[in-house]
DNA sequence: CGCCGAGTTGAACTGAATCAAGAAACGTGG
DNA sequence: CCACGTTTCTTGATTCAGTTCAACTCGGCG
């Protein structure tokens, strides 16, 4: 719970009420590795925060398992698109390593935003830093070699190899897995 | 004025009192094409909503234009990057036909998020949606062909090729010029 | 011991980039 | 209203990065 908060603080200062309340909201949940947190179909009602372990989101293109992101320690995840618009979900969320999570319902958060103009806040502006962050792996994908989108991701989660197999990374990446692999070789 | 209030609407019903504070805040503006909202380097202290015209948003790379996205009639466009942290803007933002436009400064939209409950939470929703739209514009473009990023592109936006230049489309595409000239010469 | 998933390596193929001309369309000034 | 230069678009030839398919290696594990 302690790194929850801290999470949410370095996001935008909350009042000490809203922050209990916050806390009551959270439910912990362990969880092990490849259990699905979301399931292509369904709707997703919760919003889950990553304490400890990873995740990735991936969805099915021509049979194939195409992986668009990761989760490590102190993210939220979640289907957003689901979790926004209360539609059925397009992709799958799968645990990578036994995780330690915290979950909140939609509902739940939807009535706090409602009482404490605070969590509003806070919301809008992880939504605000969300995407510029997405926008900013799009700027950085585009126009760029196998090689140059390799070494850019290592730079920003060195960690990411030791973690999580091959084939997610290259989907990830956007090449076959064979591709990244003669990248690799070469160091 | 009045396509703006529709178009906020859409997104969060807002109070009278909150509508009539927008109201007041955001300004007119009309430009004539090739104006620049935003240059590179510069911090964007002004968010805009497109009530008519065309605009695009690119940043360099090896001396290269790269279009990353178009707005059109009923779209909010800033350099969100610049607009959100203030640090200098990373993209130019260039009209691509005379405009019809609405400013309003980050400073006064932040004191009437403070004031209005309900104008934090159309803007917390309004970030939902931005960030959904470009999340599946991500997906919808990764392990696509050529051929297959444009015809979802004119599904999306018909008009476009009307309305912006080729070589625009192409880099937004992920393309060359010529390949795209090709891609559209085989209809 | 043999199977299985994960990663590597090789050879052939291909979609798209690049380089290089040329053709159309456009706007501006005379 | 035409002439000229500029910008935009097309077409061709060549090259290359990355895919595909297929075989092989390696380490872990029942």
């Amino acid at each position: 719970m302690q790194s929850l908060l801290q999470q949410l603080s370095t996001i935008h200062r909350l009042s000490a009420a809203a922050q209990q309340d916050l806390e009551k909201a959270f439910l912990p949940l362990t969880l092990t590795k490849n259990t699905f947190l979301i399931e292509e179909g369904k709707i997703c009602r919760q919003l889950y925060f990553l304490e400890q372990g990873c995740i990735r989101g991936y969805y099915l293109s021509d049979g194939k398992e195409i992986t668009h992101w990761f989760g490590f320690e102190n993210d939220f995840v979640t289907s957003f698109h689901s979790f926004s618009t209360q539609q059925p979900a397009t992709e799958h969320i799968q645990l990578l390593e036994g995780s330690v999570l915290w979950s909140i319902s939609r509902e739940k958060l939807l009535q706090l935003c409602e009482k404490h103009h605070n969590i509003e806040r806070l919301l809008r502006m992880a939504y605000e830093k969300y995407y510029i962050r997405l926008e900013e792996r799009f700027v950085k994908s585009q126009f760029r070699t196998a090689a140059e989108r390799y070494a850019l991701l290592l730079e920003q989660a060195p960690h990411i190899i030791e973690r999580v197999p091959l084939g997610h990374i290259a989907s990830y990446l956007g090449l076959s897995q064979e591709t990244l692999s003669r990248v690799r070789a070469k160091l």
